[in-house]
RNA sequence: GCGGCUAUGGUGAAAAGGUUAUCACAGGGGUUUGUGGUACCUCUGUUACGGGUUCGAUUCCCGUUAGCCGCC
């Protein structure tokens, strides 16, 4: 159940209800594609004020696998997570992994780059996973094309996304969770409208914007996503998969986002650049931000690992609260850095989702 | 003291009488968008010292110095 509370413009603040609970909106979801988020504990991401995970159907299918799962009582479970799940599909495999797969109109034939063994991953079985996952939110089997694809391929992409969405669809309920469509198209209008509208004809309690954030340019992504949103009900939450930046987060809320998810905190910490934060970022004006994506104003990503650092002892972000902010200095930062310590990884995912989450807390205040 | 071997970036190695001496690591800077778990891109930096042969030597020769090995 999706319920808006109030809006400014067409920027959303609301509350989303699953089996595991409800989140505010616009909310982010770390990700924990492998059943953990890289270097963090289950209790680490409550501590930090997350409200969901996103984990993904496709690895946890290759380990620890359909029947392991259902055995092991499914995610929650497994992870000691108790709070709310949502689970990609693998359509981004589809994507990410092109290189390993072949894609007929039944599903995609991956060869697990774990082992080579082949794996037939269809609407139904993507959705049979995710099942024994128990997510919370499942998303539909999708084809995500690259962002450098010609229209003839977006166009096959997208007609096959929209029946794979319909057999997901159909795959009947046994548990009480809600279900995806995700839009796709790429970079051309008539194909973003129609993907919309035929996912909107088959009818889900969510609809995801996907296929972006591939390749194709910055400008193209914040167009289409816009202009996807036109084609999308108002009483449903939206779902910008992916994505992104944090000036790129700011403008999506303002055309009316609610979720998201991104590797970019994590990821780029375990490479030493976390984000910090201009201003306080409760004090920020993100009505013009969102107008000045570009200008990118209320943050800075600092490379920790650089030399300027050596001897720095001044907190990293002077409006930041987390644990690896009140506790050790930049200069302790890059020395873990330079020695490959274990704990760089940790503390500088701490920060960069400290960062994450508590921007989606500024949004949600200015919406209020 | 005598004999032998070696001497190439910060480190470890490679190559060659002739454009700009190669590679890895380290070091500097950058990239990362529904994560293929330590990635990718890029830059800086070297022929021990002195003399000789040669059109040209970092390469060949001699000496100096240093290190290693052996002998007395």
């Amino acid at each position: 159940m999706f319920t808006i509370k109030n809006q400014k413009n067409n920027a959303r603040r609301g509350v989303l209800t699953t089996p595991h609970g409800e989140m505010q909106t616009p909310f982010f979801m770390p990700i924990a594609t492998k059943g953990a988020v890289k270097s963090l504990s289950s209790r680490d991401m409550e501590t930090l004020g997350a409200d969901i995970l996103l984990s993904n159907t496709y690895h946890l299918m290759l380990k620890p696998g359909l029947e392991p799962m259902k055995q092991l009582g499914g995610l929650h479970t497994f992870m000691n997570w108790q709070k709310p799940i949502l689970t990609d599909s693998g359509g981004y495999q589809v994507f990410s992994l092109s290189k390993m797969n072949k894609i007929t109109e039944d599903g995609v034939t991956f060869n697990s780059h774990l082992d080579g063994a082949r794996i037939h991953l269809t609407p139904e079985l993507s959705m049979e996973m995710q099942a024994a996952i128990g997510s919370d939110i499942r998303m539909q089997f999708d084809h995500v094309a690259a962002g450098t694809s010609t229209k003839e391929v977006y166009e096959d992409a997208m007609e096959r996304s929209l029946r794979w969405a319909k057999r997901c669809k159909d795959v009947p309920r046994t548990d009480e969770h809600l279900r995806f469509g995700i839009v796709q198209g790429g970079t051309y209008e008539d194909l973003r409208e129609r993907s919309a509208k035929g996912l909107v004809e088959i009818g889900f309690d969510g609809y995801a914007i996907g296929g972006l954030s591939v390749g194709e340019p910055k400008e193209d992504c914040y167009r289409f996503t816009e202009f996807t949103t036109r084609f999308l009900p108002t009483d449903k939450p939206r779902y910008f998969m992916g994505g992104g930046m944090p000036e790129e987060i700011v403008y999506y809320v303002s055309v009316g986002v609610d979720m998201f998810d991104c590797v970019l905190p994590t990821r780029n910490a375990r490479h030493g650049t976390l984000f910090t934060w201009n201003q306080d970022p409760f004090t920020i004006d993100f009505e013009k931000e969102a107008k000045n994506v570009f200008a990118q104003s209320f943050y800075t990503q600092k490379r920790v690992t650089n030399e300027q650092f050596q001897f720095t002892t001044e907190p990293l972000d002077a409006f930041c609260s987390c644990e690896t902010c009140q506790n050790y200095s930049p200069a302790y930062l890059r020395h873990l850095f330079a020695t490959q310590e274990l704990l760089a990884y940790r503390l500088a995912s701490i920060h960069n989702l400290t960062f994450y989450l508590t921007l989606m807390r500024a949004l949600r205040a200015s919406l209020e």
